[in-house]
RNA sequence: GGGCUUGUAGCUCAGGUGGUUAGAGCGCUACACUGAUAAUGUAGAGGUCCGUGGUUCGAGUCCACGCAGGCCCA
């Protein structure tokens, strides 16, 4: 048998054959060596973390990748593609942290640093074997013999070849973040830390609005116009008054409504103008108060409380931004200009009054919009000359700050004691704090609008339970703002999918980037590669294992090290020397440099943001530039990236950003970022919820192919999937099972008839309308898929493929084809012409899905493909080339229309219960148009067969029986006659005969003023006197439904060979069985059209004889047509 | 709170540049077919196109403001 057929296919077990076919046939190696010398297609794997188990949604992620690589080998390019995988981290540390029993805190005490990374080294890899075999069982290729691991030494060495070359541009530099820091404990604070339970308390601190007094400048002018030139003073709020000394600017939302306002000073009763957010009056005045009487409240002894105010001007944020003022509390002076308004998109109008108190050393969002906004924050320099906020790490202020220079800024720094000495100093009766001092100080200054206390949830440090402060903590920062510009220029020739994540979350990003923070305070990562003195006055930065042996040697020789550091270069030198060297912490921690004034180097503790080691791998995957010069020239930039849009700020950034500072170039050129895989109800996938899929259990009960093809046709990668097993059952039924029953069709016959399938060739001077047809649209359909998959849209490729498949090919080639292919009196003569251009444009649409599909479905592409030719594999062939000669649009024209004229005939004998085995006369078509009529000329037959009729007639205008409805064209009215369109349209609609037949002469008719051309209306026909009719989207046709006495005997002749053929399966024939007919003689109705209709049922039934006979004998079957039975007796040949 | 994104039939999704009757598949109902048959075909029911305003002769489509979901940030 030349053609394989099959029943109940598993497509499981089908995957499994081919996978196994692929392995021992290094299929995939020759996919890649079979392009050698030809362009390349460089595809990055952005690295899994393999201490997880993999998830449904890594099936999905993984098939985008797999498909264009897939698709560009079939284009002809090298495509190689290196797996990797990232396995620093956090996530790791904390696994091994849990595995352990253990926190960060015992990290180098139970346990040493040593011994932990080990075991974060054991951990990582752990699911690597689940992630191998998902990798194979879902039909993923990609390299795995020789993948990157981000902890390897060569991938370290190359991650510090490009911290050197950003640290010799500069770009490296130890700066400040605002963290959560404990004065009492002396240390900084996780956020992890932070979300203990009880960490935050509430706490009753004082809150202050202070008045910061605004400049006259061109900015403020309309200020000062609406003030008549008095005093205005911009209102902030804050919580902790003692940061005030430190502010820097005020921070306005970009949207936000402010007025101005006309009032008192309630402590000084001055008058003055402030600016708050309109939303927050109420908080700050009584109603009741607005528009008092000014005067009265002046003359009155007693202030009351009631203050009157009146809003006097109001605008937006944005008109704010740039107004000066004056320094607050100026003990200590920026280098740089300071105090002005900026926009921030963190202001609320929930409470305070809109305008936040900016201290960028006190705040994380102040830092990070004081950054954007050029606003320097406020320091002094400490005894060695270096920058420090205005509070010192014991959480005291410093010296400038003369009036409360060394008090704590928070009581509780206080013990009892300590505060009743500083009660006694003071010389009051109670101890007052700092904030209230100052509170009372600008209350006394003109500088305060209102003090009140607040109660508000802080938090405190979980180990000495005192308040914390956001505080600037030392940190190595990748100066990315420096690259700003060119992040951006080299953004915009990157080719986003969807294009909106680019411009929109990737660009927007890049326009308020802020330097990026690579400190890590961990254990489980790449070291930062800088040794430092102790006061910072000199650094190296390491670029490489030889760079670091010789710095060794040179301080080693120096004679300046200690014996316990001499012993640890040592023992680093020697298992560099074994080739076992160990970049990470704790040996390169015991490795002393150096400096070239002769001081000695230690290594800053930090670790690397992990982000770093996998925006590193386009150089790191190859050990570049140690190794590999010439394949990574080759495969830089990528072609091609895929992740999840989660990877935006991630991986995305991170590539983008190490290229574009290192390399002056883009990462890569093309990126799908694809959205998230939710369960069937919309909601997020966990396992606590127990609503995850497992892929394994899916890929083993669905298949991969349907699995992949359900995932790239339901939905556009990059919008959320909603993942529903039933979903994958629908396509595997619905696709799958027709393209198979397709094949199966085909191989049936084509076994039957001994169709050969070497060296198929369409021999076009054979071909039939229909085939025409199919070869027209199978042209479309390369076309269409070869473009979708060029602009990376696998979901428009998938259905595509899909819509041919089900609606032309199978239900529609194929339905109307299947009796050319068992027409039995061919086989004797052998294959005739008709038949064997049959087999060839089905065997040529089928070949051809196979390979279109292959990137999608590479299981079962590969699967069709190998049952229909001799070849070694699809994915080893070429893209199919577009035969323009095949195309034929006319034709496409012609087919549409019989589709729907049967459409039509098919509802007409519903309705009227006309069965469609019993012949009709004819079917009318009203044609207005000649060419109309020439192309449905072209396919008669096939609606003659299709709707078994035995005629199709036109009717022109001529034959008088059309009535026609004219339509206004309001595409064509629209620009024409504008507001006039709805009296036009009435006209038109409501048009008469005459007027109508004014237009069709003469191309135009005058209604009452309108000129109307052809153009603008459309004329169509509808109810035909006499006749069934029926008619959609303008196409009308009539069923004539008069039986003649030969068209019910037909009838009868095809009822009887239904009930013959149904026979024949019963008795379980063979199709190509002979059979010899018995009729038992009793009806006359039924011997006269058998009669006559003998040879036409003969050939259906592939009957040799009919015999009429008295006695027939006992086994017998019966049939009965419309209530009159009849016994026949079939018997083989 | 900000940026981006989604909202069309019971479910999953299509609906260039605005054009008056909004489509497909699945599911449901009914019928037909019975040599592709654990298939297939045809028909039917099923929609305030998230809401409210606006622009326009005309809005699912354009604009504004909301509502609800999602992602990433704060």
């Amino acid at each position: 048998m030349a053609f394989k057929e099959y029943k109940n296919l598993d497509y499981a077990v089908l995957a499994e054959e081919i996978l196994n076919f692929w392995k021992n046939n290094d299929i995939f190696e020759k996919s890649i060596s079979s392009r050698e010398g030809k362009p390349s297609y460089t595809f990055y794997e952005g690295p899994p973390s393999a201490n997880g188990t993999p998830g449904i949604h890594h099936v999905m992620a993984r098939a985008i990748k797999d498909i264009f690589c897939r698709y560009q080998t079939l284009k002809g390019k090298q495509v190689k593609r290196k797996g990797g995988w990232d396995t620093h981290g956090l996530p790791v540390e904390l696994q091994v942290e849990k595995e352990l029993g253990i926190t960060k805190e015992d990290i180098g005490k139970t346990i040493s640093v040593e011994e932990y990374n080990q075991r974060c080294r054991e951990t990582v890899m752990k699911f690597t074997d689940q992630w191998n075999d998902l990798t194979e069982k879902m039909g993923y290729w990609v390299d795995l013999s020789s993948p990157y691991v981000t902890y390897q030494t060569p991938y370290i060495e190359s991650v510090w070849n490009l911290l050197k070359r950003l640290y010799d541009q500069g770009l490296l530099y130890k700066g400040y973040t605002i963290q959560p820091y404990s004065p009492a404990a002396g240390t900084g604070l996780s956020s992890h830390e932070l979300n203990q339970p009880g960490c935050y308390k509430d706490v009753k601190d004082t809150s202050l609005t202070a008045q910061f007094k605004a400049k006259k400048t061109s900015k403020s002018a309309f200020l000062f116009d609406h003030s008549n030139q008095e005093p205005v003073y911009l209102l902030a709020w804050t919580t902790t008054p003692w940061t005030l000394p430190s502010n820097a600017a005020l921070t306005a939302g970009k949207n936000i409504t402010y007025v101005l306002v006309k009032t008192f000073n309630p402590y000084t009763f001055l008058p003055v103008h402030v600016v708050l957010a309109k939303d927050l009056v109420k908080n700050y005045f009584q109603a009741a108060a607005e528009n008092g009487d000014f005067q009265a409240y002046v003359d009155a002894d007693k202030k009351p409380s009631a203050i009157p105010y009146q809003i006097v001007a109001s605008c937006k944020g944005s008109d704010l931004e740039g107004v000066e003022y004056e320094a607050l509390m100026s003990y200590v002076s920026p280098k740089e200009p300071a105090f002005r308004v900026i926009l921030g998109d963190f202001v609320t109008t929930e409470d305070g009054t809109g305008m936040v108190h900016t201290a960028p050393t006190f705040g994380a969002d102040d830092f990070r919009v004081a950054q954007q906004n050029g606003i320097p924050a406020i320091l002094v320099q400490d005894e060695n000359g270096k920058d420090v906020p205005l509070v010192n790490r014991q959480g005291r202020f410093v010296k400038e700050v003369t009036d409360y220079a060394l008090e704590p800024v928070k009581e509780a720094y206080l013990t009892d004691e300590e505060k009743e000495e500083a009660r006694i100093k003071q010389g009051r009766d109670k101890y007052l704090s700092v904030d209230e001092r100052i509170a009372i100080q600008l209350k006394t200054e003109n500088k305060a609008f209102n003090v009140q206390k607040f109660d508000h949830p802080y938090p405190h440090c979980w180990r000495t339970d005192k308040p914390i402060l956001y505080y600037p903590l030392d940190s190595w920062f990748i100066k990315t703002t420096a690259a700003k510009d060119k992040l951006i220029a080299l953004n915009k020739t990157i080719e986003w999918k969807p294009e909106s994540t680019g411009t929109g979350r990737f660009g927007n990003w890049l326009e308020n980037l802020v330097d990026w923070n690579l400190s890590r305070s961990r254990y489980w990562g790449t070291p930062l590669p800088i040794w430092r003195t102790e006061d910072g006055s000199e650094e190296i930065c390491i670029g490489s294992l030889a760079q670091l042996a010789d710095e060794i040697n040179l301080a080693n020789a120096s004679g300046k090290l200690s014996e316990k550091q001499l012993a640890g270069n040592a023992a680093f030198q020697i298992a560099l020397e074994n080739g076992q060297a160990d970049l990470h912490r704790p040996f390169v921690d015991e490795i002393y440099l150096l400096s070239p004034a002769g001081q000695i180097l230690s290594r800053e503790l930090d670790l690397i943001d992990v982000w770093f080691d996998s925006g590193a791998m386009p150089f790191a995957q190859w050990h570049y530039p140690f190794e590999n010069q010439e394949i990574f020239k080759k495969s830089y930039p990528a072609d091609f990236i895929s992740e999840g849009v989660d990877q935006t700020r991630g991986w995305f950034f991170t590539l983008h950003a190490i290229s574009a500072m290192v390399e002056d170039s883009v990462a890569f050129k093309h990126v799908v970022s694809t959205g998230l895989v939710l369960d069937k109800n919309g909601n997020k996938m966990s396992k606590r919820l127990g609503n995850a899929i497992d892929p394994f259990d899916t890929l083993l009960k669905y298949g991969a192919d349907p699995t992949r093809w359900y995932m790239i046709t339901n939905a556009q990668p990059w919008d959320n999937l909603k993942f529903d097993l039933a979903g994958i059952t629908e396509v595997r039924n619905k696709f799958f099972g027709t393209l198979t029953n397709t094949y199966n069709f085909f191989a049936l016959y084509a076994n039957l008839d001994g169709f050969d399938a070497s060296n198929v060739r369409v021999e076009e001077e054979n071909l039939s309308e229909l085939d025409r047809w199919i070869l027209s649209k199978l042209m479309n359909l390369i076309a269409e898929v070869d473009e979708s998959f060029e602009t990376y849209e696998p979901t428009k490729a998938g259905r595509a493929i899909q819509d041919f498949v089900c609606d032309h090919l199978s239900n529609w080639y194929v339905r109307l084809s299947r009796r050319r292919f068992w027409n039995p009196e061919a086989k004797e003569l052998g294959l005739s012409a008709d038949k064997k251009a049959a087999y060839q444009t089905l065997y040529t649409c089928l070949e051809t899905v196979a390979q279109l599909m292959s990137p999608i479905a590479p299981f079962y592409g590969e699967w069709l493909y190998k049952n229909l030719t001799q070849k070694e594999s699809v994915h080893l062939t070429d893209f199919v080339q577009v035969n323009s000669a095949w195309k034929n649009e006319n034709l496409e024209t012609s087919m549409e229309l019989a589709q729907r004229i049967c459409s039509l005939v098919h509802s007409i004998r519903k309705v009227h219960k006309l069965k469609v085995r019993q012949p009709l006369a004819q079917v009318l078509v009203p044609v207005l148009q000649e060419n109309v009529r020439e192309q449905i000329r072209r396919v008669e037959d096939l609606i003659k067969s299709e709707v078994n009729v035995k005629q199709v007639n036109y009717l022109n205008d001529a034959s008088g029986v059309l009535s026609k409805r004219v339509k206004p064209n309001f595409k064509a009215l629209g620009p024409k006659f504008g507001k006039d369109m709805k009296a036009v349209a009435d006209l038109i609609t409501g048009m008469s005969t005459d007027d109508l037949s004014t237009v069709e002469s003469n191309g135009t008719v005058n209604l009452h003023g309108f000129e109307i051309g052809m153009g603008d209306i459309e004329v169509m026909t509808e109810d035909m006197p006499g006749y069934l009719t029926a008619s959609e989207g303008g196409l009308t046709i009539a069923l004539d439904n008069t039986l003649s006495p030969e068209l019910i005997r037909e009838g009868m002749a095809r009822e009887f060979v239904n009930r013959v053929q149904n026979l024949r399966k019963d008795l379980g024939f063979d199709v190509i069985d002979k059979i010899h007919i018995s009729i038992q003689e009793n009806t006359s109705e039924w011997k006269e059209s058998l009669t006559e209709f003998k040879g036409y049922i003969s050939q259906e039934v592939q009957a040799l004889s009919i015999n009429w006979v008295k006695e027939i004998g006992d086994d017998f079957s019966e049939v009965s047509i419309d209530d009159i039975n009849l016994n026949v007796r079939l018997t083989v040949a």
